[in-house]
DNA sequence: TTGTATGCGTTATCAG
DNA sequence: CTGATAACGCATACAA
């Protein structure tokens, strides 16, 4: 490994020269400089990160810590995350909370002890203990995705609305179709976001005059089982619903494939509103009318706020909402447009 | 921050009793072993990664330089790779080459100056000043998605098949649909994936008897735009082909829905097969039969291969060929099957 | 069974 | 404008 003291060697000057060119930390004799770049040029050095995080402090890097990146909407979350934070000059270590708080707690572990200057968490369930070892160690955080209700001191949160889009799509069925019997195939209980699409679901209900006790709802869980499962007790009673609220990506294309085996090819025979939205979604086969997530915006908001936290560590707590898009297509029953 | 030396007062003993029971690297007495556990528990101390990787000079840290994250097929990949670099006790850091030489270059920049232990990259068109630098720093490296043809020292590679299953699929299309204009729809041209499904859709055409250098092929770079660019040069002559050969995820999706702007759905009017599966392919129309790829395994195999060369530097270079399966489905002119 | 001393490569303080 | 020195928190060689 060749060091600062290498360079500064064959350079002829001293250590901290070396170090100061490389910093611009202050002013330094152009012919002196001149001698320092060449001699970094011909040992091939390269600054060891480890020791200048040793000595400074900050490691330019941000921990991420999301739920499931199996699942593409998160991908599509963390490429946008990577973005942002290698344009500000720092790297991004990447963990898997599999959305238990076991594995999150172990993943927070992990970024601290790299000692990131900042963390991005899709926060689990039950993600205490987690806040804890951060706010212990008072490093910046941001929360993603699932907006909690009580807001963590000194911590933000960005994720997207979801009582209202949810509503206006649940509107949308009973005004436009006139639907009366609408179900709802719910992601994974327990967390924020299916608290607040769940109810979502019923202030729609309310608004075009149904009961929302009387709705189905069933918990898909996150695996094609689970919501094959759940459509089956939906759908075998008496009267089952004519139209069907799929609460997430992963909701919806398990539902669609549990559909299609009893035979059923939304529009036809069930009108289907989903949240995420799909890049192919407007060339296959049910046309999936969708509310469409921003993610990029939200990946992009997220370090935004992060490192304004990272500088003013004080600021009072901010949350963001960002608005989902409605993607109308046909299988909620409308007719194909002209333009596709 | 609780440093080594807290602990230490605490218990009682020297901050070198205390390294050693952290890492028991020698006996201790259990009497003293206890105080340090509790003293541990009493301050919270936690171990400082950035001190202990410069004392050790190794980092427990993986650096991944993939191309295009916001691909999904790419996420998985980054899923399978995350999940075995977490059991391993390692952490991944995370960079986007976005393809280019340049980018490629910043990101091992970047993970050298983290002092990773070894680095998963999917190598660029150009590869070669990434390779530059990496064997000067003598960092071991895995190749991943492209298996170069002349195989650079001491590095490892792992990638699918490609020649032999797309000529497969051109036989398909050949034998048991009777089609005799076959185009292909090629992805980004210069990179070996490229050339080797190129070669696998040429040796396909001669096995069933056709002329290769008479059949179409396009470069669909990787943009829906350019993809249908492509499409409309291919379909706008005299005789347009009756099938299409995909070569890829991203090809796939964009020449469906340009397909599909034409009023075209395959197999009517066109027979189509594609190179990458899709999870949501077995549920909508067009029902597409593809080649996919074990992305997992993909993963898998990499971080196998990464860490038996972080153990052995001196091996020999390996590369991996692991075989797509074919999921025959209805875009290729197929009957539906029973089961769906 | 335990402790002391040293250095990993860098930057910050202070002195010149 | 430049340099000597110390310290970041830890692991290890050596000593007791």
């Amino acid at each position: 490994m060749v060091t600062m003291s290498d360079v500064a060697r064959v350079a002829k000057v001293s250590a901290t020269t070396v170090s100061h060119v490389i910093n611009k930390s202050r002013k330094v004799n152009p012919e002196t400089e001149k001698a320092v770049r060449e001699a970094i040029e011909a040992t091939g050095y390269a600054a060891d990160g480890i020791a200048r995080s040793l000595r400074t402090g900050r490691s330019q890097t941000i921990g991420l810590a999301m739920t499931a990146i199996s699942n593409t909407y998160f991908g599509d979350v963390v490429h946008a995350l990577e973005l942002k934070v290698t344009n500000l000059g720092y790297s991004l270590i990447l963990t898997d909370t599999h959305d238990t708080p076991e594995q999150e707690l172990r993943a927070i572990h992990a970024l601290l002890s790299h000692r990131v200057d900042g963390i991005v968490l899709a926060p689990s369930a039950f993600p205490e203990a987690a806040y804890a070892h951060l706010s212990r160690r008072k490093v910046p955080l941001v929360l993603i995705d699932r907006v909690p209700e009580t807001h963590p001191p000194r911590v933000d949160a960005v994720g997207v609305s979801n009582i209202e889009p949810i509503a206006r799509m649940v509107e949308h069925l009973g005004m436009a179709h006139g639907h009366t019997r609408i179900a709802m195939l719910a992601p994974k209980p327990g967390i924020i976001t299916t608290r607040e699409r769940v109810a979502g679901f019923c202030l729609g209900l309310e608004r075009i005059g149904l009961d929302p006790a009387a709705a189905p709802i069933e918990y898909a869980g996150e695996s094609p089982e689970q919501t094959t499962a759940a459509l089956t007790r939906m759908l075998e009673v008496p009267s089952p619903p004519t139209a069907l609220v799929l609460g997430n990506n992963l909701v919806t294309v398990a539902a669609i494939a549990a559909l299609r085996r009893r035979g059923i090819t939304p529009p036809h025979g069930m009108a289907t509103v989903s949240f995420d939205d799909f890049p192919w979604a407007d060339s296959f086969e049910p046309r999936l009318t969708t509310m469409s997530q921003p993610v990029d915006e939200l990946g992009a908001v997220a370090v935004q706020l992060l490192f304004e936290r990272m500088a003013t560590p004080e600021l009072e707590s901010r949350s963001v909402r960002l608005e989902p898009t409605f993607e109308l297509r046909e299988s909620c029953g409308c007719p194909r447009g002209p333009g596709v």
